[in-house]
DNA sequence: TCCAAAACCCTAACGGTTAGTGTTACGGTC
DNA sequence: GACCGTAACACTAACCGTTAGGGTTTTGGA
């Protein structure tokens, strides 16, 4: 009774797939603002009821891919070869992370959510539940409680650096600038 | 016809305020979610318009005294006295700014904001407006561009303090151990 | 073949927020 | 002391994101 083999799958996948597809390109081309949760639900011909079931919100429209930046943190920090230092190997999944924001092809979804207030919150809270769950795996790696103050302050340097190199004019500069500091802190905790 | 001297002035903060407390108030009674705009308005006897030129949004109704944070660490960074340095500085502002949010009396509030996501997420956002003016201010001290990766970073890592401290077990302790990482991360970047 | 669940649809509403349009009360001016 | 501009407020009516309630179709498996 459990796995939903096939088809099922592909056609759900199929409508999500398509209303998000049909979201951003009303929001390219009329602004955030200017279209309706209506508007999208009509031209990818489902429910209101049905896009919410499968998008928990309208800004969630937008951020489609970034579901697997937090599982690829994780990763870093779990999956990372034996006796690799753990801020180096965040280093590199932060590179990685920030190329892709950054890629032209990327320039015009970034530049919908710098100009709405409402997509630029959320993207916020989205990497605040990423420090979170970074926290928590490195405290797992390290054997110390998930509270750690030190984990979690770590954990957010580390997404701090994410957004800081996003906005900046070298964002690979930018990263390695911010992860120098961090190494530094690193140092300086009782964690090293 | 500048200077509203008086009566006018008056008039318009004790309906501020009346709103703000019996907004308080009703949450702290019935919970957030469980009391509307239309309530509040009501129960203070104002249009629901008159409500909504007073405050932004029905959040900001709960964060009435935060305004003086940004206030003090802005100020922390540009009134100090000659001499001393920034982060000692900004760790005592911390230190005050955690100690106020984590004193009993403020507990009530304290755990209606956290009981919402929707205030847990406007407190964010401004977190982030807090650490923009202060990497500002920063910037501004050390005669550097206010775009500076260093000064933002240095920004949002006393900012992720303060946040941090509100949340753990022991926040003085808590603050004294982030400041130290801040401390390093300060003085490996260029700006030390 | 038939069933249970998943996916979907429709309608109607709720609650925060805003636009449009007055009305009052205050402050400064002649 | 009468007068005018404007800031503060009120009322109505809506917009928009979001959800509840309740039904229909599609799918996978027994």
């Amino acid at each position: 009774m459990i796995e939903p083999s096939g088809r099922r799958e592909r056609k759900k996948a199929a409508t999500r797939q398509k209303i998000a597809d049909t979201a951003l390109r009303l929001f390219l081309e009329r602004g955030y603002d200017d279209v309706g949760i209506r508007d999208v639900a009509a031209e990818a011909d489902v429910a209101v009821t049905t896009l919410f079931s499968h998008f928990a919100a309208k800004e969630a429209l937008v951020f489609e891919r970034d579901q697997g930046f937090e599982r690829g943190l994780v990763r870093a920090v779990a999956d990372r070869v034996p006796g690799e230092p753990l801020i180096p190997a965040l280093r590199q999944e932060i590179h990685a992370m920030v190329r892709h924001c950054t890629a032209p092809e990327a320039a015009p979804v970034r530049s919908l959510i710098v100009s709405s207030p409402a997509l630029r919150d959320y993207e916020e809270s989205m990497r605040l539940r990423h420090a979170d769950a970074l926290a928590i795996a490195i405290a797992a790696e390290l054997g110390v409680p998930e509270t750690s103050t030190a984990c979690r302050t770590i954990a957010r340097f580390v997404i701090d650096a994410f957004a800081l190199a996003c906005e900046a004019a070298e964002p690979g500069d930018a990263v390695d600038e911010v992860f120098r500091m961090i190494e530094a802190a690193w140092d300086a905790s009782r964690l090293a």
